[in-house]
DNA sequence: TATGAATGAGGCTTCATTCAT
DNA sequence: AATGAATGAAGCCTCATTCAT
């Protein structure tokens, strides 16, 4: 196990905070609050409140590493990969919002150069994951070959993540998983030889 | 002028200081020193710190219509106006990166209710105005038609906002120009009927 | 003249200004605001604020002092002179309720011992007033004799401010005058012999 | 218990800072600094300045409410009621001065709407007191009929007021006590039927 | 393992006042 | 006579963290 039960405790209610309201919703009075222990007690099961962030970080990106890398071998053809991963990735926002704002934190961190060039790494590991995805793909016939698959896996990320925040800023207030059909339909079209 | 000067040069040092390490970098007291004069001073030119953050986002949003209204009226086909865009876009944010943290800042403000709509408001208003240049471009034969508008709208904004986030997260280590080449050769494939 | 027209001007705005939501209320932004001018004009005017403050005081006090006078000269018995002066007071406080903090206001500069002093002189004065009153009352056989002037003073002051003093908490919720009245016809059997 | 015992220790340092030099030298920082410890620590006990100054009030609303139910039900006539509480009151004052801005500190607080009003509900509580003994007083005889209860009610607190604030005005320098005994000794002749 | 108490640093904001124009 | 700009000091409050129990 990476993480102690009451660890998890911690990140899951960090979690919540955040996807409330911001990091900056993330303080320590609050997080204790949401645990229903007193702050001192966090000090027990992190050394401090970056280890806490971080944690969270290492926490979803192995979350969806996981069922990623199984999507990706249970899949048949490069196109049909992307699909499942898109409708994965749309179902687990959808019914768990919080970690939007963790999983696009990007911008969240610059405050603090650790935090920055770990949010960075998990970016540039995704991206990889989805070129070689996008690879397979090309190499299968199921993906044009004339955009380079760099191209590709940016105008996918982007794509989905534009979407997924216009949800969270519309207060979630359209069906996260219809908008993702639409957005894969017109995705599909474009990636497709 | 819908600002002073002082305080074109209070959004400018906020600007800078946000540019550097993200909204948690713009405290009063930085701002003050960044400017060279007292907290107290930026009171006489705002009432209060939202009401900076509020000017900032209004400052960018005319500045950057301005110029994209322009690029509208003169381009002929939709997909020209697309790409001027996108060059203008792209050389803006490479020549004054700090203004990338707030022109994307829709996760920053969740915090602030009011910010927090600002921004959003801000987000669809850009999205409408590309839908338009690519309705445009549907109609006048240069952009495809089997993708709606809208879908097309979000391919475009997300793979630029995406493309620009890993040049910031790089510390600016590739040239952003060129990279918006790159990715505009591949979206102009995607969009080209 | 002992004050400019300016000068009135600002203490007729400063005691509207402690009339609604007492001393503290008093800033100078807010007294410029209220004027119409700027801060910097008030030290035009006034030396610093404790000046205005003092210099309210004084204003007030003469008022009064002036209208008192009148009275006690041409009333005939101390009975009647101390009725004329509770009507004239009551009146006065129902129809200016902002001046009733300051003219009441001597807890509110315990701050400062020069303001401090200032008001307890004119405590002070007052009182004696009222004893002279008394005194000629008990002379002229309209008031008992058989307690002392000086606590005759402090019923009377006491309870007409105690009265005044609800009214304002009540804000202003009964009719002044009325109940002056019926605390006059109170005193008014207390006081004869 | 109502309060901590930290609790009570920083109501008691409050106290004496108002007392003093008035609410205006209740600061946090003098506060604290009175107490001995820093002004953060003032906010583990309390929720903020208002809640302190909000408890003040209670603290001694209680505790002379307290002893005055003790005297009322100890003493027989009306008449020795209010002999034994005025006797209770001025000893309070006199050997405790710091209280008596606090008791008498309905003028304060007209900047905060809710304090405003906890003031004047505390006041119109203590005068329906008086009224009460008075009441008493009135069907056992030893007070006089032909002044309603409300009017002695405002008589006795207005020159119990009255008097122990020009004690405090006066930096104490007369004998509080004896100064109770003289006013009671008018009083007296005034309520004795 | 947990907590109550405490704290230094810093957050945003308002205060009365000054000064050059 | 008036003002716009500025400021040092101070206001209240929250932050992440520590430590003795």
């Amino acid at each position: 196990m990476k993480f102690t039960n009451r660890q998890l405790d911690i990140i899951q209610a960090a979690t919540k905070l955040i996807g409330e309201k911001g990091i900056q919703n993330l303080t320590t009075k609050n997080l204790a609050a949401e645990i229903g222990f007193s702050e001192a007690a966090l000090y027990r099961h992190f050394k401090n409140k970056n280890v806490i962030i971080s944690s969270i970080l290492e926490y979803y990106k192995d979350e969806i590493k996981d069922v990623m890398f199984g999507i990706i071998q249970d899949s048949t053809t490069g196109i049909l990969k992307l699909e499942k991963i898109i409708e994965f990735l749309f179902n687990r926002f959808s019914s768990n919002p919080a970690i939007i704002m963790i999983v696009f934190a990007e911008t969240s961190f610059q405050n603090d150069i650790q935090l920055s060039e770990q949010v960075h790494s998990i970016l540039k590991q995704k991206k990889m994951v989805f070129e070689q995805v996008i690879l397979k793909g090309q190499n299968d016939g199921s993906i044009r070959m004339d955009i380079q698959k760099e191209q590709l896996a940016t105008i996918f990320m982007g794509s989905l993540r534009l979407t997924v925040l216009r949800w969270r800023l519309s207060n979630m207030n359209f069906d996260l998983n219809k908008e993702g059909d639409i957005l894969w339909s017109a995705l599909a079209k474009v990636f497709i030889k």
